[in-house]
DNA sequence: CACAACTGTAATTGATATTATTACAGTACG
DNA sequence: CGTACTGTAATAATATCAATTACAGTTGTG
């Protein structure tokens, strides 16, 4: 899984948390625990989708521009991580003489999509919002 | 995903597909597109498990020693690639005086034990011998 | 206007993970 | 005893990932 779906669901979760939805690459980041322009380049993307807005200049930064509560994690997956289930090693190889050796890529590459769809309909059961509940419940106990 | 899973898969589908059930690992290889040494590995993991039988010595190799009917991807996944699915880098930090920023590792580990539940129920539908019969199926039509 | 505080983006470096390769000890067969 | 295998570890080559640096562009403010 790539690392950038993790970033993504973090910062939306923590503008979330904000009461005015609002932070900078800076503050995120030092809440993620990573670099600032990496960042940037995340909620770029998520920018384009129109999960946030962008404010360039002093005083700028990224604010929540959706209802945490309709933005799922099969959202999220789908902007950053689409395909990342299969692995990039490939075994096989089309040219080959042999039933099986020939045809692996793919029995594997359809296995891999079906996957993929099964992990996109367990994503899309959680939302943004849901992780924020479950974030204050654990503090209250 | 760890691509150890796909030579596993990728090995057990051939035994089952060879008369005998046997071949060496060179011959294993050849067919996967890998370095022996790196299917011997693998396929002494699937020994461990008793799925395949090993002769070390002149003219040994491995065999298939079980139904391959029987056999699901999440065998092969428990064994190879359990946990594979969490991103080994981790956002946020427990020390953190940030309800979001602390508590974000522990929220972030659930939703992915929680879809490798999911992963892991997908590949139980799907038996080396299932994947064995859609390879023969695909040459026919 | 000039400056400070931001984002956008790309290039570079450094760290880590993955795969291939080599090497060799151990085992079995003929 | 020699050949053909497995088992395993160490090393080298490659690819991927993350951090860092750099700087152009934008915007609010004194």
């Amino acid at each position: 899984m790539n690392s950038e779906f993790i970033i993504a669901v973090h910062s939306l979760v923590l503008l979330a948390h904000r009461e005015d939805g609002m932070a900078s690459s800076e503050e995120i980041a030092a809440n993620v625990c990573t670099h600032p322009a990496r960042v940037r380049k995340v909620l770029g993307c998520l920018r384009k989708l129109g999960y946030v807005s962008t404010r360039e200049g002093s005083g700028g930064g990224y604010r929540l521009t959706c209802d945490p509560m309709e933005v799922t994690l099969a959202d999220v997956y789908r902007a950053m991580s689409a395909g990342s289930l299969m692995p990039n090693w490939c075994s096989g190889d089309p040219e080959m003489d042999c039933m099986v050796g020939s045809n692996m890529q793919d029995v594997m590459n359809s296995v891999f999509c079906g996957a993929e769809k099964q992990l996109e309909a367990y994503f899309s059961d959680i939302t943004i919002g849901g992780m924020l509940l479950n974030i204050a419940q654990r503090q209250h106990v």
